[in-house]
DNA sequence: TTTTATTATCGTAAATTTACGATAATAGTT
DNA sequence: AACTATTATCGTAAATTTACGATAATAAAA
């Protein structure tokens, strides 16, 4: 059907497959990518970086920031991209503690 | 046009955008968490575990086969899944850098 | 105020994803 | 050999995603 049965599932999660989902697209690395650089943030020119037209970035834009990971700030004509550094912080440690509960058991399978 | 233009990004970015994209999914965070919760492997009463059908499961059960983040193998009239660890550690490694990668500019926008 | 530049949104098309039931495929069991 | 249990695959439907051009919306510049 296309949607996910969110209700099902626990917070925790929904919260975390939220996070990677937002991930899962190279142009959303690579948007990341430049505003992690840049380390203040830039704007649209975001555009001249990446092999997509303009309208398709500012899509991806937007999903990166309907998850919380960046922020866009108004700034006269253009506008502003960056990290939102807490929402950040949270998916690094929500995804994190998910990589480290797997303790290696022994590599072999059954 | 539903898929990327994947020829276009860094290889490191299509790489870190399939893990995530594989963890885009409660089902498959949940499924994740039972394979690490038992240590050793499990078979497919991960469906018993799921709001989901059995066809569905099996199908993130593939797209996580896929992204390489587990491995199944059979076990006579089961199959028997678990976490791939040398893929996990290199998934835990590619998404942790790009998470250290960012190191607090001050938190204001512009 | 008209123009220009920047960004978001709309409309659209094609591919993908999610989900399920039904059915195959496989391997033990009887 | 027939049956049963387990899992994968097929076929299908609906929603979503990705991508683009065209157009709005906004604000600075002329």
């Amino acid at each position: 059907m296309g949607l996910s049965k969110t209700e099902q599932f626990t917070e925790e999660d929904i919260l975390i497959a939220r996070f990677a989902k937002a991930l899962g697209h190279p142009a959303r690395i690579a948007i990341l990518r430049v505003l992690i650089q840049r380390k203040a943030c830039i704007c649209g020119d975001i555009v001249d970086e990446l092999p997509l037209s303009q309208s398709t970035v500012s899509q991806h834009l937007k999903e990166l920031k309907e998850a919380g990971l960046i922020q866009g700030d108004i700034d006269g004509k253009k506008v502003c991209y960056c990290i939102n550094e807490q929402v950040w912080r949270q998916a690094q440690e929500t995804l994190g503690v998910l990589f480290q509960r797997y303790t290696s058991c022994d590599s072999r399978c059954c």
